[in-house]
RNA sequence: GGGUCGGUGCCCGAGUGGUUAAUGGGGGCGGACUGUAAAUCCGCUGGCUCUGCCUACGUUGGUUCAAAUCCAACCCGGCCCA
């Protein structure tokens, strides 16, 4: 399931199919008929079908509603009933980063074209562990640490928040429907399981390329780990989805759900696929096991400043997909498309205006600009609660919480990676009599973390 | 279950009794440069209030002045056989 976390509001209404945001669906054959709000940032659909009205597509035994997703939307309108859009969530994390954030922001665009949003919490599948992308089994969660997952998840998709500001509509009722996979798979008995395995070979699980690359590589692959793809695709059965939504690595999986609800008599949904967001690294998708992530928890400042970052090559991917910014019409220097980037979704998640300090502010801290700079900006602060004075500085970074060892900390000052209020440090033991003379100071390590000093 | 090979630091991968946190590569981090990008160059990459002390080579014991390197048992994997 998905695997990524994400962020701020939608606002997918691009309005429906015209006007100028309807490039992604313009430049996409996948996006054919489709809306704009629903062609942005496609990576695959299916099925596709044939071009409608082609005649190798006249079989009269299909139905063109199950073959293009576009006749089923003319079809939902016109029999007043919304699809069931399918998103899933393996809660077996606890923060949710931008990466998921694409596909909520799908979801979200379903749901306010009014469609309904069947959000699984894959709290009993988590337990399994999608060996999507793993290279090795994966450490099963015990109930307790997914359902803890699982409640900080809705909270940061936005349950109980202004729909405006929130990722989710969790207000408007018939537009989500929250379920968890327990709820129909805790209790299937061995008949019904022994049933959802015969559905299967073991050749096409091998076919299935992270299976087939720790099959050819002798790396171990658990029996249990077959059973993930047919309990995700089981799930599609059990909330009779008509469309799937998922990161392009999910397509094994959600072809699975198709075979699985046609075995049960059911339609076969339609499977919507969305890019796999890279990392800040540019390179790697973004995961928090890579540490190349924007959580959706980040502060502005924190937001805005890895944002505007980012490598030049994936400026436009985020873009298309966090953002609804018409590309065509942003400028075309490569650093201010990457400020526009940085301050739309850090405005989408924190207010315009939270956003617009966020961009001064990570302005007058870099400007190098010494202690001017640091100390009006507005950044994330960090105690001197825990520290022992005299504190030597390199034992200081290591003692205010902020993830860095003080063997860390030690080396960086030497390597003149640590200033104080724009100041370098010189001398890993420079030290510090009291909390009073630093009390406000912004220390900065490396061009990423700031933090203000308090008592 | 039998045979066989193997388990090294974030990852891969050297190392087979003795200056050593442990070759090399990747990744990551810091610095210079720049557009706070890319490319390039340089440096760092176990922990600790650190001129020193701890902990590290699957686990537990053992041999030895001394082991990641030798022995034993155990755990976990790959392959072949069943």
């Amino acid at each position: 399931m998905l695997e990524q976390p994400g962020s701020e509001r939608i606002a997918a209404a691009i309005g429906v199919g015209d006007g100028p945001a309807g490039l992604a669906a313009e430049a996409q054959p996948l996006a054919l008929g489709l809306p704009a709000w629903l062609g942005r940032g496609l990576a695959d659909l299916f099925p596709i079908g044939i071009s409608l009205g082609s005649k190798a597509d006249s079989n009269p035994a299909k139905n063109v509603a199950d073959q293009h997703l576009a006749a089923r939307l003319a079809e939902a309108e016109a029999q007043g009933r919304p699809l069931r859009v399918k998103l899933g969530i393996d809660p077996t994390g606890s923060d949710i980063h931008l990466g998921h954030s694409i596909l909520f922001r799908k979801l979200r665009a379903f749901q306010d074209a009014g469609h309904t949003a069947v959000l699984i919490i894959g709290d009993f599948t988590a337990r399994i562990g999608d060996p999507t992308g793993k290279s090795a089994t994966r450490v099963q969660l015990t109930a307790a640490e997914v359902e803890a997952n699982a409640e900080t998840y809705l909270v940061q998709l936005g349950l109980g928040q202004d729909p405006a500001r929130a990722l989710l509509d969790f207000q408007t009722p018939g537009r989500l429907e929250v379920r968890r996979n327990s709820e129909w798979l805790a209790a299937m008995d061995l008949p019904a399981v022994i049933d959802l395995l015969a559905t299967s070979t073991v050749g096409q699980m091998l076919a299935k390329e992270d299976f087939a690359n720790r099959y050819g590589s002798a790396t171990p692959i658990s029996l249990h780990e077959f059973l993930y793809p047919l309990l995700q695709g089981y799930d599609s059965v059990a909330i009779e989805a008509d469309l799937e939504l998922g990161g392009t690595d999910q397509k094994f999986n959600v072809a699975m759900g198709r075979d699985l609800q046609r075995h049960h008599g059911q339609r076969p949904q339609f499977g919507l696929l969305l890019p796999i967001l890279p990392g800040l690294d540019g390179i790697q998708k973004m995961s928090k096991s890579l540490g190349n992530t924007v959580g959706l928890a980040d502060d502005a400042l924190t937001m805005y400043s890895k944002l505007e970052k980012v490598p030049d090559v994936v400026v436009n991917d985020y873009l298309t997909l966090l953002t609804d910014l018409d590309l065509a019409a942003l400028p075309d220097n490569p650093r201010q498309r990457q400020q526009a980037m940085a301050l739309a979704i850090t405005a989408a998640r924190h207010g315009a205006a939270a956003a617009a300090a966020a961009q001064s502010d990570a302005g007058m801290l870099v400007a190098g600009a010494a202690g001017a700079g640091a100390a009006a900006a507005e950044v994330p602060e960090a105690s001197l609660a825990a520290v022992n004075f005299p504190a030597k500085a390199f034992y200081l970074i290591g003692a205010i919480g902020i993830g860095v060892t003080s063997s860390e900390a030690k080396r960086k000052i030497q390597e003149g990676g640590v200033r104080l209020d724009g100041e370098k440090l010189l001398d890993p033991n420079q030290l510090f009599a009291s909390p009073g003379e630093l009390d406000g100071k912004v220390l900065q390590m490396g061009k990423k973390t700031f933090r203000r000093l308090v008592v």
